[in-house]
DNA sequence: CCTTTATTTCGATTATACTCGAATTATCGA
DNA sequence: TCGATAATTCGAGTATAATCGAAATAAAGG
């Protein structure tokens, strides 16, 4: 791995690192491929629309979201690819698959023939 | 899961969410159960000590490594647990177990039969 | 004891992140 | 074109984090 490889990584997991942005991602996975409009994430989670903004735009440069506007609104969704990457880093590189660290998902991940 | 549970994911995530804090978990990782001194990850960093204590005590606050006394050195070494509980939050409550996230990583996980 | 070594804690500075109202941009419908 | 609406960007304040030398603590060995 290259240590560009964990730049990625490190701002992908201080995006997570914050109580309202984790939530953020946690309700755009719970959403589906359907997303969520900006502001109805704002308002769910008791946050101006402004401050919010910024929060939306720290996920996407994590590459954990992804913006698409669809005439007045933008939706946004979470972006599954970017959190496969960081789910496989740190199974793979940073905890080398270490079966002491991983073993134990083999029963959530879908690895039953 | 509860308001609490995030709490700590959101502790773990921001304390990895940091390039050196990271390098030295994975470096704590490698380093296996023998762990490392204080002074070895330090000097391997290029970090001044009174920093380094500082980015120590954070991972360990965050349930990533723990720390113990051998005579005049201390012993760091990855918190498995801790990182095994980080992994189960993000797949399981996170993620939803969502197969679209989660399904890469049967290959990685040792869960051949 | 006193010195040396390993580490942490203190203290103070600097840098970065967060927050939010106000101003701005983009789009739609009348 | 003119509001009205949804969102972002700006600007400025506040808070939190990072940094590092100096001082304090802990342990070992003369």
């Amino acid at each position: 791995m290259t240590q560009g490889d964990q730049i990625w990584a490190v701002d992908a997991l201080q995006a997570l690192g914050h109580e309202t942005r984790l939530s953020v991602f946690r309700m755009l996975v719970k959403a589906g491929p359907d997303g969520l409009m900006a502001g109805e994430i704002a308002q769910r989670c008791g946050v101006p629309a402004s401050t919010m903004s910024h929060h939306l735009a720290n996920l996407e440069r994590a590459g954990l979201a992804t913006s698409q506007r669809e005439s007045r609104v933008i939706r946004y969704r979470a972006d599954y690819a970017g959190m496969r990457q960081l789910l496989a880093f740190l199974m793979e590189d940073c905890c080398q698959g270490d079966p002491l660290l991983c073993a134990d998902f083999s029963e959530i991940v879908s690895c039953k023939p």
